[in-house]
DNA sequence: GCCGTTTTCGGCCCGACTGTTTTCAGTCG
């Protein structure tokens, strides 16, 4: 058994004992148990099988025999009592904003509601409303989750698919018969989230290659097979389509699978223009209409060069003026992971991180960076073990130690996610935050704000001269929340005149702020900081989505601050202090 | 269920908000 299953099974645990009402602190418990699996540095499993585990704090007797059991037999037993006393599909009711387990106990019990489509219905005939301390508001809300949960139901965030997508994509290339192979598609064009992989490939032999893609390991179901294309579902329901085409036609059908739709129409309409028809596999000369020569195309750039166009990267594709830059040489060369220098907002142990500062600063070097910034959560954010002043002191003079062992070849910068309270004002007091190398503000509660309060509030914070930069915008969770009211373009504002820098989020789950602004965001001079907000070493490898996000926000090296050098970007934290 | 230890059981993560109820339980961060 995996670590990741057996953390699982351990989070089921907590779930089912709190529907069971358990005492509160045996369920946690089973939650720090997890925790613990899931980010041990070391085989754990190999030390469970072992019996091992003594001394490893979190697990005590009872986990240890449990994570024992599982590691040797492939299963729980407690744990299958346990779940037989209730559906399968309940652990779907967690997904739901506002249900707890209470709630789920509640609707359970008195109703039998045990999935999603159950408690729809509850809803919808009135019956869930008349459960003790639920109300006509209460159903509404669970409602409007639900809905917003089926609206992207097909949807995948992008580090759900980034795996499977390199791992077909190399499987295909290492295939005998394929010349080339690329993904397509949304997942090409830097798209926050996906609802299926497209793949291309240029064969001579294109029916052995679809026989071959749908045999890959990971397929679960073919959807459907044919002589040059086929769909399948994966193991984790996410579809994925292989389309096989010849060498020659490879760059037109690796423009038309990568889209978007939009894009795709006006550069049809370039062609007519010329006197040419595109589809995905060449240009043709239109009958009875005069045109140039078509050109020999090998690659996609062949294909924009024809059309007078210079190259357009996959990322900008959407027909939002990337056609009017590409026709007059005003490309921008856009940002590549290669250019990161350093990383800021990471969080360590001292908050709700799984490494200590130590192993951040080690990991960062790893990855080649010359420097990391530190924000851990403030004092407000309890939940996640915010610090203190003293405890933010405390680390602060941690640091200042650590960096005298990189003797000036690496550093680690003092900062603190501070939180925006609710008013505006700071967690933390003018004085304190004037001792970090950097502060990294963010809203963390109160998300129902009408929309001119929140940017009331966001502003009032980034005026704070200490703000260095401005976290997660809009506190949207892809997929699951959505954002809180707020006026972006207010916001924007205020961070230029007030030098403020904005947060590009770099994690899966947030890509926040959104591509589709940091062109208004450049035009205005606000600088950009992709950050991993990591809450372990692998986490600062999100930066990878971030910077996807940023090349489709048309971002450059020279919009970002992380790509200066370590001797360099300490100008860029000060803001008139 | 774990931890620490004044070695055998008491303490373990706090506060705001919401909606329901009428003083508070449940959820969330």
């Amino acid at each position: 058994m995996t670590r990741e299953a057996a953390a699982q099974i351990l989070e089921r645990i907590a779930l089912l004992l709190e529907l069971k009402g358990e005492n509160p602190f045996k369920i946690r418990a089973y939650k720090t148990g997890a925790e613990v699996v899931e980010s041990y540095a070391g085989d754990i499993m190999q030390l469970a099988a072992e019996n091992k585990l003594a001394g490893i704090k979190g697990i005590g007797d009872a986990l240890r025999d449990k994570l024992h059991e599982m590691a040797t037999t492939g299963k729980l037993e407690f744990f299958e009592n346990l779940k037989a006393e209730f559906p399968e599909t309940l652990f779907e009711l967690f997904d739901v904003q506002g249900l707890g387990p209470k709630k789920i106990a509640a609707l359970y019990s008195e109703l039998g509601v045990g999935s999603i489509a159950d408690l729809k219905h509850a809803c919808e005939n009135g019956m869930a409303a008349k459960i003790s301390g639920f109300g006509e508001k209460t159903v509404v809300k669970i409602l409007e989750s639900i809905a917003f949960r089926d609206e992207h139901a097909s949807e995948f965030r992008v580090d759900q698919v980034y795996g499977l997508a390199q791992t077909i994509l190399g499987m295909l290339r290492d295939h005998p018969n394929v010349s080339r192979a690329e993904v397509c598609g949304s997942f090409r064009r830097g798209k926050e989230t996906v609802h299926d992989l497209d793949f291309l490939c240029s064969t001579k032999k294109p029916e052995e290659v679809i026989s071959d893609f749908v045999k890959l390991p990971m397929v679960e179901k073919v959807i459907a097979q044919g002589g040059t294309k086929a769909s399948v579902y994966t193991v984790n329901g996410i579809q994925c389509d292989l389309r096989a085409v010849s060498s020659k036609e490879f760059p037109f059908a690796l423009v038309y699978f990568t889209g978007s739709k939009e894009h795709n129409v006006e550069l049809r309409q370039r062609a007519l223009d010329q006197g040419w028809s595109l589809n995905e596999y060449a240009f043709t000369p239109v009958e009875g209409k005069s045109a140039p020569a078509i050109p020999a195309v090998h690659d996609e750039a062949d294909i924009y060069r024809a059309l007078g166009l210079d190259f357009i990267e996959p990322e900008l594709r959407e027909n939002s003026g990337e056609f009017e830059a590409a026709e007059h040489g005003q490309m921008p060369h856009l940002i590549q992971l290669e250019n990161l220098r350093g990383v800021f907002h990471n969080h360590t142990t001292a908050s709700d991180g799984k490494a200590t500062l130590r192993e951040m600063a080690e990991a960062a070097q790893e990855l080649g960076m010359q420097y990391l910034g530190i924000a851990d959560h403030s004092k407000s954010s309890f939940q996640a073990n915010g610090l203190d002043a003293k405890r933010l002191r405390a680390q602060i003079a941690e640091i200042r130690e650590l960096n005298e062992e990189f003797e000036g070849h690496f550093r680690v910068f003092a900062g603190s996610e501070v939180d925006i309270l609710k008013d505006g004002s700071l967690d933390f007091d003018d004085e304190l935050l004037a001792e970090l190398d950097y502060c990294v503000a963010s809203v963390h509660n109160v998300f129902n704000l009408p929309e001119a309060e929140m940017t009331k509030r966001i502003i009032r914070a980034i005026e704070n001269p200490h703000v260095t930069m401005l976290g997660h915008v809009t506190g949207r969770l892809l997929l699951q929340r959505p954002s809180y009211a707020v006026n972006i373009p207010a916001i924007i504002d205020a961070a230029a005149e007030t030098g403020t820098i904005i947060e590009l989020n770099a994690s899966a789950w947030r890509l926040d702020m959104d591509w589709r602004w940091w062109r208004l965001a450049k035009e205005k001079g606000v600088k950009c900081s992709i950050n991993p907000d990591a809450h372990s070493t692998l986490g600062l490898e999100d930066v990878l989505f971030g910077v996807r996000a940023a090349r489709k926000g048309w971002l450059t090296r020279k919009d970002v601050i992380n790509c200066l050098p370590l001797g360099e970007v300490e100008k860029a934290l000060k803001k008139g202090r």
